[in-house]
DNA sequence: TGTACATCAGTGAACGCGCGTTCACTGATGTAC
DNA sequence: TGTACATCAGTGAACGCGCGTTCACTGATGTAC
């Protein structure tokens, strides 16, 4: 009697079938990335997936909800990076952290564009409350790992753990901000070995700072 | 006969007259600043101003062009600040640059939202252009100060010039981009006090290290 | 095994709204003589 | 000083285009019996 008498009809999110939700996903988040979410028109993103544009209401309902996906995978990835930096007790967070997160922004550079543009610049109390639940994970994880390090006495005692998070993503998150106008005034290029040298010189310098040490 | 024959009819630009253009460009910056310019539409900003929308086309010829109007003035305030810092010799240009940089951003936080959004995380080749006459000019300022430092070592002899200032406005910078998502998470204000705090930390972070002094 | 039917992924054309822009016009302010 | 006229700042209504969205529809894929 009650051995689930299964619906007729075709099954949803069969074998193959769905990715065209992947592929509005994708491409939504590069022209976003790249354009900002308003500039990029709903039949831009469906003609750069290859479906129609009537599918972003099948999907997502509407534009915003696609928008809505597109942050919360980006929000996801970066947390992703923090849990996993949090947890590693090899030195201080500080080192691997810019060790993680600028190799991490350099394998996808649309990314901290995409965040900065539609979740921290912009006052839509939409997207603020996306941000503040990512940002209430974030605060939890960082600022209590950065304590640890402080009371082991692998970081300075007199630092603040919030603002000392702050300065931290600010150094690793801005060159990629800044870099499609500034690398080109400076002829340098976007690659892996540029991270290499950003991660090394970040390091050195939040760890000992800019001053000679015989002072 | 060549006494400047007057061309009959009313002046432009005479006392009092075209302060419609400075209420246009004052309203724009904040609603750009909050929204992003793409969302704000042209009768928000000619009712938040007070004319009506066709003064836009009157005075800036079109929506782009109050765009255009609206970013040169935040970047030449910006460049304004680095002038003066890097023509300061008291120290380091890193501290008075810190110092300077954190009160002006306090002042009118909506200025690094503006310039982050609309220059820095958008690939137009229109604003590209703007924000490229720009960073040259930063970029002959700043590195060229600071390896007036590195030279007379009141700086560490290793640092790169180039990365070193974008390490120096990421610190400075953002703070203020991720401060209006993440204070209210922290219980923080937006206000004088804070901004001398941030200074503080910034300056001490820069100069000496995260790691303790006793190693 | 065949048939009837339900549900799915996906399409294309059409709709209506809001946007940036244009244009004819007005009143105020100035000059020429 | 008065009159004619040119130029200005500024307006309001209308236009046309592109956008996000809707809707009737199709073919494929599954289940029920």
């Amino acid at each position: 009697m009650t051995d689930t008498p299964r619906r007729p009809g075709r099954r949803a999110g069969a074998e193959g079938t769905t990715d065209s939700r992947e592929a509005l996903l994708q491409a939504a988040s590069e022209l976003f990335a790249s354009r900002g979410a308003d500039a990029v028109s709903v039949r831009q993103v469906a003609d750069s997936a290859g479906v129609s544009a009537a599918m972003i209401n099948y999907h997502f309902k509407d534009k915003r909800g696609l928008m809505r996906a597109v942050l919360e995978r980006g929000l996801d990835r970066l947390l992703e990076i923090i849990t996993e930096v949090a947890g590693d007790h090899d030195g201080p967070v500080t080192t691997s952290f810019i060790n993680r997160y600028i190799h991490a922004l350099n394998e996808d550079p649309a990314l901290p564009q995409l965040m900065v543009r539609e979740v921290l610049a912009r006052n839509s109390p939409y997207q603020k409350v996306i941000a503040e639940r990512f940002a209430r994970k974030a605060v939890n994880l960082m600022p209590a790992r950065l304590m640890e390090d402080i009371a082991e006495s692998r970081l300075r005692g007199d630092l603040d753990p919030t603002m000392t998070m702050m300065s931290l993503v600010g150094m690793c998150v801005f060159p990629f901000l800044a870099g499609p106008i500034l690398w080109p005034v400076l002829g340098y290029e976007y690659d892996e070995e540029f991270a290499n040298r950003l991660v090394a010189h970040t390091t050195r310098l939040f760890n000992e700072g800019a001053t000679p040490k015989d002072d």
